[in-house]
DNA sequence: CGCGGGCAGCAG
DNA sequence: CATCGCTGCTGCCCGCG
């Protein structure tokens, strides 16, 4: 790079770090630190003494810190009443609006009422704040104060009767998914306006003036500008602009700033004002906004010629009405349904202005002839096309694949698709249906829509793939659906004081009520022009897409559900693909729960959304037992015919004596009908020969296969299975399988849907994350990203819960060895192997940063590698209440040498929860809990940061500073020379070389986990108490004896190889280390328990501080700690962590932990600890060229993220070079 | 022999 | 282009103390 002035936007990038960039970086410090006023030549730095550059102010440019909760807090409780009513969650009387709503739009048969039972938009409004609080929580992960919230929580959402927790996520609120980072940053722009003011204020210079030059202006940068992003933000919002770090709908951008733009991006940008960086500047420099068209970016490069039209587009339209900005901006804020419709079609829609269309100004009209009219049509067209197709998908109440020829059509109007595929020659005649039909018939619902730019693929690499993904998945929905019925009725069950249950009669009288085909059938009732015959199905669209649901007319053809719409097409050619709706899904459900919980029966068990089980025993009961029967029928027709009344679906309804009789029944019932079989012996056992064993409960593929090669038939049923012994069956299947079949083949079945006779039963024991779409990594440091990501969006799941778990479990797929790479369905699983291991995290926690950790080190010990990776699935289970645990890091390390015969540290994490105790505020919490300091970065205390560490780092280190004692290990090293070491070398060697020790491990040698029986829970589990009371032990940490043994020096390990280490020698260990500290420092940390644990070292365990404390037997300088760690294996373990934490819940590294690990790097350098220096300096920079280099490209605010750790990098090596400069070194 | 981790299977 | 393969639970097997 030789022309090092002008390439300044590079420079926000580098990926290597070159003189010239380090000069650019000089300047541009200097450049900024000018602008704020702070007095810093950094001319020849790097011939300096380090401690002389004071560089690390200029991480101080930004404010990260969030302090207060949001103004429009105050309205969260009504925003989420509302919010919750509009869900439709199936509580009384608050479906029945619902209902009216639908049999209008019923009644009004275009198709296109889809809009009539679209949730009011006002109070997605009010959500945004709600959510804007949640992301302030989440700016702050180590302030974590949801679970510590003790304050009524009702997790079931009873929309009416009690309040809803404002920042509880609220599942189904797709549109707010993208809001709540903008608030973060709009709130950080808040601040920084406020710090900057303080500065000026408080400070002897001048205040200086910041004229409102870009007032109304929103601002987005593309690409690498010069200056780079963050000095644009900070510009823009120092002048009164806005910055957005997203062209997403909400509070859409007016300017885009970018050198040059790709091809594509030209296309995605027309509507926009794009200009160049100078824009910004020179606006500054002249005090006055500079008009942006002289800053232009189209044609730069591209000319006129190619897509002049699209310039000359944005400047006819936004000269003609100059705040159309502004009004973008507004209406993006209100998203009412014709607003979404519109900015999702804004969006993707080239060189056309919907607010425009609307109103019919001239100019609209202008613009489109004028691209029409263009030469380079084709190109543009191109694109056009497949842009339009998705956008046909989102917008239009219609459902199309590309391989389906029944486009499905609300009215006579051609769709997107068709005009799409016309020759450009008949677009003309298609111009007002292209542009109008769009925004007059607006979906029946919007689904969660992707920001992704056009040439990067939604996959796990993307900073919200995974809210992306969880709000299309229909899996997540329904699995979400049952966890909160469950806890719903549980919930209901433990409001009522239990009423006396009645004696057991002989015989119960059971209904399983279930939708037919619940999704195509609730999809199709936005498409009434649909026959009963017309084979549709619910589904993505695609080849390899699921179907998820088929109604009865497809089935006919062999269709069902999960198959894939490619196969489903070659059974059926005329089925028809319809969207999925969520929304109505979860409303249509809730109508059927309210209809069941008005009989008045015994009990109600949720099955799932759409199905349900009723013991109606107390309802039919009392008739004669003849006439039983006929009370359970006339009972079931009264269910159907209401439900398909209120909803306009079928439900089916089956009715026995027991569930699995019921579950058949319905079967036989289906479609739209019901089976009544009622205690007459003989029809029961002729009814069942005729079951095939595959339709019970339990019994799936797997089993009736194995059946089949047992009994030597093709298809078994229960009256063939009836011949097998009981014997046989349980050799076979085991006990309980067994049995059960045994049982079931006879109609036996004791299940019990009483809720209230044991409500323990039903409450969950886990929760888990599960992502098996979507995995595609490159790099460790992305999966470490995507673990950061996924232990978030655990922490908020448990937190809304008031959950915390002792154990997590990590289970991922792995490509089989004989699978392709690239899996038969897009970004799908293919063929894989599935690892599971489970780790105690030694407290109960739903910490993100203990989360993350733990997944990121389980996920090197099972070690799989990177691109092999298919899937991740978290679980934590033996969950206890978090409520009542005290917030704040209040873990003591408790030691117990007891049991030294073990040869164990024995490591006791014990809260202090008493909750009178206080909090141990002198206990050198300060950072932490005055300074709001975002990664958990204590400045002194041992409990803070191991609390974040993950728990086998966290036990490592109590061996870091101990003996290894390991004589089989074979480390190359002659031991005797290193004891022959100076103490201060061998104390920096110790993490080091147990590091490289390991390394000689295979990396693939499975480990098991260490026990951990002598862990101490002073949390019982709640489970275990009726009642959730905590009980709290005394603490035990002052009470016990300190058996911790005396730290001895010397080595115990003789058993070694005898050439190996010598002074000289241990460069060349150093320089061997970052190679693989970068790729396995925390596999190897984790090994290092895993051997230790298994090879019963004696082993002491140890505070880090004791390092600190043995300093007098140190006779050289104690090495400096950061974070209380030495050892750079650990420390080099933290940095990784806090690196994708950041990169991974896209925050900014908090300036004064930037400020703490420089210093330390500083410390260690004055001590001349190059070898270390360099390592850490290798270590960060490689992780943060990593994230750049794979990941990175596809999201701004990740990469604001970045380029703040590239700016770390940078100022690492103008450290390094002030030392090695003038000493001749060179790295 | 009981416990617990790992894994398979199952349902919607 | 694609596509959105979740999630909670039960039961079996096997190794360990
Ligand atoms: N592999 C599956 C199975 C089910 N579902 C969803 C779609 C279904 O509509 C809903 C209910 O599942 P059912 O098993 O009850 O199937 P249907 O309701 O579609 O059909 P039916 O109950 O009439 O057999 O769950 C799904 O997405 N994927």
């Amino acid at each position: 790079m030789s022309q090092s002035n002008s390439s300044f936007g590079r420079m926000s990038f580098p990926t290597s770090l070159g003189d010239d960039e380090l000069i650019e970086y000089l300047n541009r410090l200097e450049q900024e630190e000018s602008q704020l006023g702070i007095q810093l030549d950094l001319h020849g730095a790097n011939h300096r003494d380090p401690s002389a550059v004071k560089v690390e102010d200029n991480l101080h440019r930004l404010p990260r810190k969030i302090h207060n909760p949001l103004p429009g807090e105050a309205n969260e409780g009504v925003s989420r009443d509302t919010i919750e009513s509009l869900q439709g969650t199936g509580v009384p009387g608050n479906i029945s609006q619902g209902t009216h709503t639908l049999s209008a739009t019923d009644a009004d048969g275009d198709g296109f009422q889809g809009i009539d039972i679209l949730p009011p938009s006002s109070p997605m409004e009010v959500s945004i704040s709600a959510l804007a609080r949640e992301s302030v929580i989440r700016a702050s992960p180590l302030h974590q104060v949801a679970s510590n919230d003790s304050s009524q929580l009702n997790r079931l959402r009873h929309a009416n009767a009690n309040p809803i927790k404002p920042n509880e996520p609220k599942f189904g609120d797709y549109r707010s998914y993208f809001t709540d980072k903008h608030l973060a940053q709009q709130q950080q722009d808040k601040d920084y306006l406020e710090w900057e003011q303080q500065r000026y204020l408080g400070g002897s210079e001048v205040p200086k003036e910041f004229p409102p030059l870009f007032k109304d202006c929103v601002v987005y940068v593309n690409g690498y500008t010069k200056p780079g992003i963050a000095e644009i933000h900070r510009l823009v919002i120092l002048y009164g602009g806005k910055f957005r770090h997203y062209l997403g709908s909400k509070g859409a951008p007016t300017h885009i700033i970018a050198s040059r733009l790709t091809p594509r991006k030209m296309i995605e940008f027309q509507r926009y004002k794009v200009v160049r960086p100078e824009w910004i500047t020179e606006s500054i420099e002249k005090g006055v906004l500079q008009f942006w068209k002289q800053y232009t970016v189209i044609n730069i490069e591209y000319g006129q010629q190619q897509i002049g039209f699209t310039r000359q587009a944005n400047e006819s339209l936004n000269e003609a009405n100059p705040f159309i900005g502004e009004e973008v901006h507004e209406m993006s804020t209100n998203p009412r349904l014709s607003d979404i419709c519109q900015s999702s079609l804004k969006d993707r829609t080239p060189a056309v202005n919907h607010e425009e269309s609307l109103s019919g100004k001239p100019q609209e009209v202008q613009l489109v002839d004028e691209w029409r009219g263009n030469s380079r049509t084709e190109l543009t067209l191109k694109s056009f096309n497949v842009e339009t197709l998705h956008l046909s998908k989102e917008v239009l109440p219609e459902k199309e694949s590309d391989t389906n020829k029944n486009i499905l059509k609300t009215d006579g109007s051609p769709s997107l698709k068709d005009v799409a595929e016309m020759e450009p020659s008949h677009l003309q005649i298609m111009d007002d249906e292209l542009e109008l039909s769009p925004l007059t018939r607006p979906p029946a619902f919007q689904l969660q829509e992707d920001r992704i730019t056009s040439e990067h693929v939604m996959d796990a690499k993307h900073p919200e793939f995974l809210k992306h993904y969880f709000a299309n998945s229909r899996l997540h929905h329904l699995s979400t659906w049952r966890a909160d019925l469950r806890a719903k009725f549980i919930e209901k069950v433990l409001n009522f004081s239990r009423s006396i249950p009645p004696a057991k009669t002989a015989s119960k009288v059971i209904l399983h009520i279930d939708f037919d085909c619940f999704f195509a059938a609730v999809s199709a009732l936005g498409q009434p022009q649909l026959l009963r015959s017309d084979p549709v199905c619910v589904t993505h669209g695609g080849q390899t897409s699921d179907v998820a649901s088929c109604n009865y007319a497809a089935r006919e053809f062999g269709v069902k559900n999960g198959m894939w719409l490619k196969r489903a097409q070659v059974l059926c050619p005329n089925i028809v693909a319809l969207d999925y709706d969520f929304p109505n899904y979860e409303r249509v459900s809730g109508v059927l729960y309210d209809i069941l919980l008005s009989l008045g029966a015994r009990s109600v068990f949720p099955v799932s959304v759409d199905e349900a089980l009723v013991d109606a025993s107390n309802l039919v009961t009392s008739d004669p037992v003849v006439l039983m029967a006929d009370a359970t029928a006339k009972l079931a027709q009264t269910i159907r015919d209401r439900v398909f009344t209120e909803t306009g679906c079928h439900v089916s309804v089956g009715a026995a004596s027991n569930v699995l009789l019921a579950k058949l029944c319905l079967r036989r019932a289906k479609p739209a009908g019901q089976f009544v079989l009622l205690p007459d012996a003989d029809g029961v056992e002729e009814f069942l020969s005729e079951v095939d064993v595959g339709q019970l409960p339990g019994i799936g593929s797997k089993i009736t296969q194995k059946l089949t090669v047992m009994l030597r038939t093709d298809k078994c049923s229960l009256g063939e299975l009836r011949r097998v012994t009981r014997e046989r069956l349980t050799a076979t299947f085991g006990i309980k399988t067994g049995t059960k079949l045994f049982e079931y083949a006879r109609g036996i079945d004791a299940t019990s849907i009483d809720i209230a006779e044991n409500p323990e039963e039903y409450t969950r024991k886990s929760v888990s994350v599960d992502v098996n779409y979507g995995i595609r990594f490159d790099a460790i440091q992305e999966v470490d990203v995507f673990m950061a990501r996924l232990a978030q969006e655990m922490h908020e799941r448990l937190a809304k819960l008031h959950l915390a778990g002792h154990h997590l479990t990590l289970r991922l797929a792995q490509r089989a060895k004989d699978a392709p790479v690239t899996t038969p369905k897009f970004l799908g699983l293919g063929k894989c192997e599935f690892i599971s291991k489970l780790s105690k995290l030694g407290v109960p926690t739903n910490e993100p940063g203990i989360l993350s950790a733990e997944c990121k080190a389980l996920y090197r010990m099972i070690g799989i590698s990177t691109v092999d990776l298919r899937g991740v699935a978290v679980t934590i289970t033996r969950l206890v209440d978090s409520r009542g645990m005290i917030k704040d890091n209040q873990s003591k390390l408790v030691f117990d040498k007891t049991n030294t015969t073990m040869g164990k540290p024995d490591l006791h994490f014990a809260k202090n929860r008493a909750l009178v105790v206080p909090p141990d505020r002198s206990s050198g919490k300060a950072l932490r809990t005055d300074d709001q300091t975002q990664y958990q970065i204590p400045s002194e205390i041992d409990s803070s940061v191991l609390e974040e560490l993950p728990s086998s780092i966290r036990r490592s280190i109590l061996a870091a500073t101990s003996n290894t004692n390991a004589p089989s290990i074979d480390y190359g090293i002659d031991w005797s020379v290193y004891e022959a070491l100076p103490p201060e070398i061998k104390l920096e060697l110790d993490g080091e070389l147990e590091c490289h020790g390991l390394r000689r491990l295979s990396p693939h040698t499975q480990y098991d986990s260490p026990s951990e029986s002598d862990y101490r829970q002073v949390l019982p589990n709640i489970s275990e108490a009726q009642p959730p009371v905590i009980h709290v032990e005394p603490p035990v940490n002052s009470a016990l004896p300190r058996k911790r043994k005396r730290i001895t020096r010397d080595f115990p390990v003789q058993k070694v190889r005898t050439e190996g280490l010598t002074p000289e020698m241990d460069e060349d260990v150093f320089n061997e280390l970052p190679s693989f500290i970068r790729e396995e420092i925390l596999r190897d940390v984790a090994e290092a328990r895993k051997l230790r644990s298994r090879r019963d070292v004696v082993m002491e365990a140890n505070l880090p501080k004791l390092v600190v404390q043995s300093s007098d037997y140190i006779s050289l300088q104690a090495p400096p700690t950061f974070q209380n760690l030495s050892c750079t294996a650990e420390i080099g373990a933290l940095l990784t962590s806090w690196i994708s934490d950041t990169v991974g819940q896209l925050i900014f590294p908090h300036v004064k932990d930037m400020e703490i690990f420089l210093q330390y790097f500083r410390k260690l350098l004055q001590q001349r600890k190059l070898t270390r220096c360099l390592n850490l300096y290798l270590l960060v920079k490689e992780n943060v060229n990593a994230l750049q280099r794979f990941g990175g490209s596809c999201e701004q605010a990740e990469q604001t993220i970045i380029l703040e750790w590239q700016g770390c990098v940078l100022q690492l090596k103008l450290l390094l070079d002030a030392y090695c400069r003038p000493r001749g070194l060179s790295y």
